[in-house]
Parts: structure tokens; sequence; C-alpha cells
RNA sequence: GGGCGUAUAGCUCAGUGGUAGAGCACUAUGUUGACAUCGUAGGGGUCCCAAGUUCGAACCUUGGUACGCCCA
């Protein structure tokens, strides 16, 4: 059944229409238990998420890949599915609950995750619907969650397998804290950016007023400053941190400090008759050229001072909250200090001790760190201690969810050994075990994988996997699937209580590429798709998901998680900024779609797509699009009216005429160039392959040199062969464009009334090969088109006027495509009669196809200067063609050492160029 | 401080050693029953700079310059 095409094709009519019926019929997976198999799993984005430029390159290039495998015949599965998201999720419900004065601690922790489970069965499915308007083929029928019960199955598994492995474990260390959400993230959720701050300088005094002669000395050697000081100068641009200061530390090569090293000083704030006295140690980590040489230790809240503390033995005391305020709980600083002196003295404390001791002053205690360093400095300065105050850049920590600072602070928590993990990975991809393609990503990834941290795995969240540990009386802890089993480790009537903590996302999301298969059962989806074919991804997240799954992946299956890493760069605003929100410069996809259709934006996405290259929007390119759309449409509206049927082949007919012949070769060669494009990648390439083809060589070529013969007899061999091949020409066009642009390929290949659907149609194979005659026929025919528009133009002639022509000699080629094919010439180049013979004397104007001339007498009708002007134009540049050859060829050097096939050409270009001189001479000479 | 990338037509970008390309924009033009979301013809480039390798460099090497990104 066959249904007649509007004349301009709309996207909006079509594409709801088509997605729904393919979902459907069960087309994104079709039954294909004995094919091979291929997969991508999906990056499963935010459940909270809805559909950014970014997602919809990403997904148009899946897409794009999975739609090839499918019409290939594979068993092509992809995956699908959305992510929890901790944080970003309970951000979302925790800010609706603010929008009604309500708030998270309002109410129990189950009553409260029941709420984002609410909330996330209603507002869930924005995202996946909006996947499905960009045509994305998933297995929608086995859609994932990363909480869904066999998934949380899969991460407790594979957390209690690395506990007992040794590779997940407890550690107390500094953490990267968010005082905005309240939980630790770990390194790769921490932005450090340059900002504006200071950097003081003060005096901490020597214990009980000594002094010491402080001498200063230039490269060579001479004193420049030599003083009595009873203090030792600190630089800091955490002035509120002293406040939990345990040392100061200077390099052991600084002479300066060497009199006053193992002696105590003072942390010149809080009540004068509770001063804190530190000891003056050293240890590698000061730089002597940097501010005073001598620094503050705080080892709870500085990574840097950490391991000086750590290697030193000196007390890292915990000055602030959840909140990033000064402590409020404790003993009063009075009694605090008090201990504080006794360890500066020699007195030991464990770890706990320590934590539980706030040296916070009382008058600073619950007050914002930034309130506190205020009142710091400002108590310093009264006192006269401080030195000085410079402007400098300092970088800072962000949180990249909270967007607040982040503070170090001491604490438990869980971490994961990835260093052990990260092994595999980087043997894999150092043998080509996985390919990263671009290749240039591989450095970035050995660089991070090989100075790989632990990673910190434990969030101080509600909405997540919580992590199945539990804790008796004294703290012991016991791992488990479940609580049962903990109990029975712990032995009966040991009272156990959970880890209140959840794992971070990303914990959960490396295990996508077989958790979604049903891991850790091993069913017939794990046996046949893991490891998954091919990953696709933006390179923002080769570190917090894709090495991660390639941990997992060799950890849990012993396997590698894909056999190709594909990194996309990011889609950046027209002016070539990033899109963000504040910037306002977010370009909806959905609106694109809206405007130009789904497969516009589609094929925009896959021709910007080079690898290594961000990608810059450009509305026009995607209007462009819709245009090639547009155009597709209408060759087929026009093989439509023409009686060009649907072919019943894969193979390309038999023709004899060389129009035929011609783009039977041209199809066979863009099937093959499209080929290795998708085997490589290049979407670019391949997006532009079947472009170039469809307009230029099909559209503005092949139907117009067809015309003429499905214009006459119908009846005619000639006529039934051409509808035949344009009917196979066009199905196949739809076949491989059909990866690009699903919905315009499916609503005409559907019109064309085949009996089965477009998406699990197969692929081309045109069993054929390029026919040099008809190759060379047609090359002729577009030459001489060609040649006799530019003339017309260039003489002012009516291009529409026909025009009579003579050849006096023609080649053996000129004079067999006159025969055959004075129909389309007629037509194309209107050129018609075309006479063998003598032209009669006058003035004319001379076209050249190949090494023929024709000439067309235009006596009175064409301006001769004109004309001579032409001809000598062109006279000029084949002469320069050719003496630049020439010369090239008379190079002994390039005779001899340059490869065979380039001397070869610059002879025939030669020989061409010297014939072209002789020609336009001649055309000249007759035009007098 | 370390690493990576980019620089080609007015704009957005292809081009992996043989002498420069596409789309858009621009200029001129409008003809045939698919298409004006179109057709035809045309103008437009020190391939960032410098040196080197080579018979030959947009492409390889080295050193700059500018812009961007990542890590510390």
């Amino acid at each position: 059944m066959t249904r007649e095409l509007d004349k301009t094709f709309d996207p909006a009519a079509i594409e709801a229409k088509w997605y729904s019926h393919w979902e459907q019929t069960g087309a994104f997976r079709p039954e294909r238990p004995d094919a091979e198999a291929f997969t991508i799993v999906n990056p499963p984005p935010n459940v909270t998420g809805s559909l950014h430029i970014g997602h919809a390159l990403d997904n148009t290039l899946q897409d794009i890949v999975i739609r090839y495998e499918r019409l290939r015949g594979k068993d092509a599965l992809w995956v699908v599915g959305t992510d929890h998201a901790g944080i970003a999720t309970q951000m979302v419900v925790e800010r609706q609950l603010e929008e009604r004065q309500d708030k998270r601690t309002n109410y129990s922790r189950d009553d409260f995750v029941a709420k984002v489970w609410e909330w996330k069965e209603e507002s869930g499915g924005t995202i996946t619907r909006q996947l499905r308007r960009l045509g994305c083929s998933m297995d929608w029928s086995r859609e994932q969650f990363t909480m869904d019960e066999h998934f949380t199955k899969a991460v407790l598994k594979v957390f209690v397998d690395l506990y007992n492995d040794g590779l997940i474990y407890r550690d107390k260390r500094l953490v990267n804290w968010d005082p905005k959400l309240k939980t630790a993230i770990s390194d790769l959720e921490v932005e450090t950016r340059d900002v504006n701050g200071h950097m003081w300088h003060f005096k901490y005094p020597l214990e009980g007023g000594q002094t010491y002669t402080y001498v200063e000395r230039d490269e060579d050697g001479n004193v420049v400053l030599e003083e009595e000081r009873d203090y030792i100068s600190i630089a800091t641009t955490r002035p509120e941190t002293m406040l939990g200061d345990g040392a100061v530390a200077v390099h052991p090569d600084d002479a300066r400090y060497a009199p006053i090293v193992g002696k105590l000083c003072e942390i010149p704030v809080g009540p004068k008759e509770h001063r804190r006295l530190i000891p003056i140690i050293t240890d590698e980590y000061p730089d002597p050229d940097f501010g005073s040489g001598a620094v503050k230790i705080t080892g709870a809240h500085d990574e840097n001072d950490f391991g000086v503390a750590q290697r030193n033995g000196i007390p890292m005391y915990r000055l602030m909250d959840e909140v990033a305020a000064m402590r409020s709980d404790g003993a009063p600083y009075a009694e605090a200090a008090r201990r504080a002196i006794e360890i500066a003295r020699g007195d030991t404390l464990d770890a706990a001790e320590v934590d539980a001791l706030n040296l916070v002053p009382d008058e600073y205690r619950g007050l914002d760190r930034y309130e506190a360093r205020k009142k710091v400095v400002a108590d310093i300065d009264a006192e006269g201690l401080m030195i000085m105050v410079e402007d400098k850049k300092i970088a800072q920590p962000f949180g990249d969810r909270g967007g607040v600072v982040i503070e170090p602070m001491l604490m438990d928590q869980w971490y994961v050994a990835a260093k052990e993990l990260a092994k595999r990975p980087i043997a894999a991809v150092k043998s080509g075990e996985i390919e990263i393609v671009p290749a240039t990503w591989e450095k970035t990834f050995f660089n991070w994988m090989e100075n790989i941290q632990p990673w910190c795995v434990s969030r101080q969240l509600w909405w997540g996997h919580r992590i199945p540990a539990w804790y008796d009386a004294d703290g012991k802890v016991y791992v488990a699937m479940t609580e049962e089993e903990a109990q029975a480790q712990a032995g009966d009537g040991v009272a156990l209580t959970r880890d209140e903590d959840v794992l971070d996302t990303w914990f959960s999301s490396a295990l996508w590429p077989f958790a979604t298969l049903g891991w850790p059962d091993n069913t017939d989806l794990v046996q046949k798709h893991y490891p998954n074919s091919l990953l696709i991804s933006g390179f923002d997240i080769l570190f917090f998901w894709d090495a991660r799954m390639m941990m997992a992946g060799y950890y849990n299956m012993d396997e590698r998680p894909w056999e190709k890493l594909y990194l996309h760069g990011l889609v950046r605003a027209a002016d070539g900024s990033k899109m963000s929100k504040s910037k306002g410069n977010v370009v909806d996809p959905l609106g694109l779609i809206d405007q130009y259709g789904a497969d516009a934006l589609r094929f925009f996405m896959a021709a910007m797509e080079s690898q290594g290259r961000d990608i810059k929007m450009d509305e026009k390119r995607v209007e462009g699009y819709r245009n090639f759309a547009t155009k597709l449409w209408n060759a087929a509206r026009f093989c439509q009216s023409n009686g060009v049927g649907l072919s019943k082949h894969i193979a390309a007919p038999d023709a004899r005429m060389a129009a035929n012949q011609w783009i039977i070769g041209e199809l066979a060669q863009t099937a093959e160039t499209l080929e290795k494009a998708m085997a490589e990648l290049r979407f670019d390439a391949a997006a532009n392959t079947i472009y170039h083809f469809v307009w230029d060589r099909f559209c503005d070529w092949y139907l117009e040199l067809i015309k003429p013969v499905l214009q006459g007899d119908p009846d005619t061999d000639a006529a039934k062969e051409t509808r035949a091949v344009a009917g196979w020409a066009l199905d196949q066009i739809l076949v491989m464009l059909h990866p690009f642009m699903p919905f315009v390929t499916e609503e005409l290949w559907n019109s064309r009334g085949h009996p089965h659907d477009l998406i699990v149609g197969e692929w081309v194979n045109p069993q054929a090969s390029v026919n040099k005659a008809a190759t060379d026929a047609i090359d002729w025919v577009i030459d001489l088109t060609t040649a006799t528009r530019s003339a017309r133009n260039e003489l002012g002639i009516s291009p529409s006027e026909k025009l009579a022509a003579f050849i006096e000699a023609p080649s053996g080629l000129a004079a067999s495509v006159i025969e055959r094919s004075s129909a389309a010439i007629e037509r194309l180049a209107r050129l018609s009669p075309i006479t063998v013979g003598e032209a009669p004397a006058g003035a004319a104007m001379q076209v050249a196809a190949g090494s023929d001339t024709f000439i067309v007498p235009l006596e009175g009708v064409i301006d001769v200067g004109a004309e001579r002007a032409r001809l000598e134009k062109a006279l000029v540049a084949s002469q320069k063609e050719a003496k630049s050859l020439e010369g090239r060829l008379s190079n002994a050097n390039f005779v001899e050492r340059a490869k065979p096939e380039a001397v070869e050409k610059a002879r025939a270009d030669h020989a061409h160029h010297v014939a072209e001189v002789e020609r336009l001479k001649a055309a000249l000479e007759r035009l007098g």
C-alpha cells in the first residue's frame, strides 16, 4: 500500500506516531536469539534530570550505532535506565519540602525515603519521555533503576565482597566535607577555583618571652637582616584554623629558625591566661622561600598539614561541626586548653580523645568559620601581633553540587582501595584490550589512574544504598548482605546498629554494565551481553563513571566492561562558551526538535561529531539538515509520482543504461565509505558521506539524468529498468540514512509500501561494483553540462534556451554518449540538436567536455569580446598549471624519488593541461 | 607547576606527505511538473608564526604565540 506524500515534510506530524509504533511492536529489541550480540549501556541520566543538549549528543551517537548494528542483523541491545543520583535527588525533594516550610528532619528516615520514592514515581519519567522524542531506540521493556531490588542486591554484594577482600575499609582521614549538604564527598566532586583572598602574617610569641637572633641572608650569603626576635612569623590564608594548630613547622635546612626548633611558641589567640603552646618542629613540607618559611600545622583542616601531623605525631584538633561553624560541644575552653598544653608537653592521647577535645575558645564557639576568621584577625591585630596582610589568589575547593567552600575534616568514612582496583584497567588500556577512542584520552586516563587516591564512598545522606555494615556496642563492625548474617557473625544477643550512611551514587553506577543484565544471577543476558561492545560517554565522566566501570567490571566479572570506549566532547553555545543556566545561554534540544524535527537535530549532532573536538551550537546548520530531510522527502515524492516502486531485492538490479549503472556504482562506493566511517566511529564522515550521496549524486544528477526516460514511454525496457534501479537506490538510501534520520526514513519507507518496518530492515549489500564505462560516460555528461552552464552564465545567455551544437571529430566516448544519451544532454546541457560535423563560420561559444570541444554558433547573440575573455582566462590558468607541472617533471629528484603514482599523476595532469592549452588556442583562433 | 587540545574562506568545520574542501553567509541569476526548506553559476584562503626534515609540508619534527580544558 503506498500513500501519497505532502509537498513539505512536517516532522511533528510523524515523529510521535512512529515512535510509539516502534515501541509497541517491540522493534527496539527484535527476537534474535542466534544473532551475534551487540550491546551498549546508556549512561543512566539522573532520575531528577531533564534532557539537555549534552544528552542529545550522547544519545544520538548511541542510537546511530545501535540502529546501524540492528540493521546489520545483530542482536542489538541498548540498555536504558536512570540513576537514583543520591545527592541531586535528595536535594530536589528537600527543596520541595522547604517550599512548604517543611524539612527533612521533621520526618523519620523511612518516611523521608518513602517521600523520595513517591516523587520518583510521579516525576522521574521526564527524561525518559524526552529520550523518546529524540528517537532513541532503547530497550524500554527492561528499563533499569539503580535502586531496583536486583540492582540493590548487586550493590550490597559488591560491597561485601570488596570488604572481605580488604578492598573496602573504614578509615579516619581528611575528607572533603560539604557543610551545606552535610556530607562527605569524593575528590572528584570537588572543584578547585582561584578566588581572591588574603595572606595574613602573624607573630607567634615564643614561650616565656624567650628571644633568638633572627638572621636573613641573600643568595650570596650576605646578611641582609639581623635582629632579636621573641616570636616566629607565620603566614596563613585561614586564620580561623589557628585555633586547632598542633605545631609550627620549618624546613630542617632553614638556618633562620634553627635556634628555636624544639622550643614552644604560643598561638596568639584566645584568652590570655589559657594561651596554648605548640612545639616548633622540622619537616620537609615547608618551603623556606614561601612566606616566612614557617608553617602552622592544623592537621584536622588541611591536606598538607595532615601529612606533616601524621609524620610527626602532632595531634589533629577538629574545630568545626557539620555546618562548618566553630564547635560548641565538649568541655569549656579553659579545661580543653589545659589538656592541650599537657599534650604539647609530651602527654599522649588516642585519636578519639583528641577528637573529643574542643579547643575553640568560648567566645568563638558557634561562630561560622568566616565570622570566626574576622574575629581572630581583629583580636590578633588588637594585640599588635599582626605583621601584615597581603591580597592573594587562593585556590579554594568548592563542592560541585552544593557550591560552597569545602571544609577538610578529619572523620571516619568508608574507602575503596582504588589503587588496587585500578591495576587491571590500566593494564587493559595499555595492552589494547580496551580501546579508548580517540586515543589522546589514554594519557589523561593513565595519569589519573596511576595516581589514584582512596575513594571515599560513604555519604551522610538518606537517599541511596545504605551501607551494609553493623556495629556492636564496642564499635566492632560486621559487614554482610543482611542484618541476619551480620547478627550471625556477631553472635546471638549482641545488639547491632546499622551504619547510617549511604554509598556514593557512582559506586552503584559503576556496576551498570552487568547489574542491569541481572548480575549477580548468571542470567542469559549476562552470558550474552557482557562484556558490552561499546560505551559512549562524555569525557567529563571519564573518571566518575567510565574508569570505575572498568574497576568494577574486572573485579566482579573478571573481564573488561566493554571493548571500546568512545569519548565525545561538550556541546557549547554558539559563541564557544560553556552552556550554563546562570549564563542563560542554554539551548533546549526539545525546542530544536519542535522547530526542525528530531531527525535534523540528530543529523547535526552526527555531522559535527569529529573526534576530539567540542561541538559549537549552530542553529543554521540544524536548519540545513531540516532542509536535507525535505530534499529527500521530495525526491521520494518524485519517485512516487513517476511510478518508481519499491525494490524486491537487496542486490542491485541488472542495468544496461549508463545512468543506472553509474548510480549503482556510486551507491556501492557510498556504502563502503559509510561502513568504514562507522567502523572507525567517525560520525561526521558517515553523515557527510550519506548527505552528499543523497543530495549531490542522487538528487542533483541521477534523478535529472533519468527524467527523460521516466517521462517517456513507460513500457520500454529502459523505463522498466530505470524504475527498478531508482526504486532500489531510494530504498538503499533510506536504509543507510535510517540510523541518522530514523523518522523521515521510516515514514518514506512505509509510504512506499514495504511489508515490514525499516527499523528492523536489512542493511545494504549492493553486490555490485563501479562500472568504468558508465562512470566515464556520466562524468562526461556532467562535464559537458557544467561547462555549458558556466559558459552561458558568463556570456549572459539564457540558461533555458536550447542551442544547436556542433562537434567536428568526436572522441569515441563522445560519439557513444551522444548516440545513447542525447535526451539527457538536451535536458541538462540544453544543447540540441547536436550535429557531428563542421560548424558554420561565425561567432560561437565553445565548450569542452573531456577532450571534446563543442561549437555553439551564436552569431549576433554573443559578445565576441566576452567569449574571448572567457577563453583567455581559461587558457592562462591552464598554461600556469602546465608550466608548474613541467617544472616538477623536469626535476630529476622528483621523478626519481617521488612515489611512482605521484609521478604518473603529474604526467597525466601535465598532458591534460597541454592538450587544454592547445584546445583553447584553437578555440581563440576560430573566434578570430 | 604538570598534562592535553585547538588555530584552515566572513562564520561553523572537514582535510594523516602530492600543491585547498563542505555547509552557512555573500554576489549574480531563475529553467524543464520532486523540491524556493529549491535550482544554476560565481567571488572569497600567507592553511597562526619561525626554523628544520623531504623531490615535495596545511599535514612530520623543534621552538614560539594565542585561546580553551584537565590535574595539582
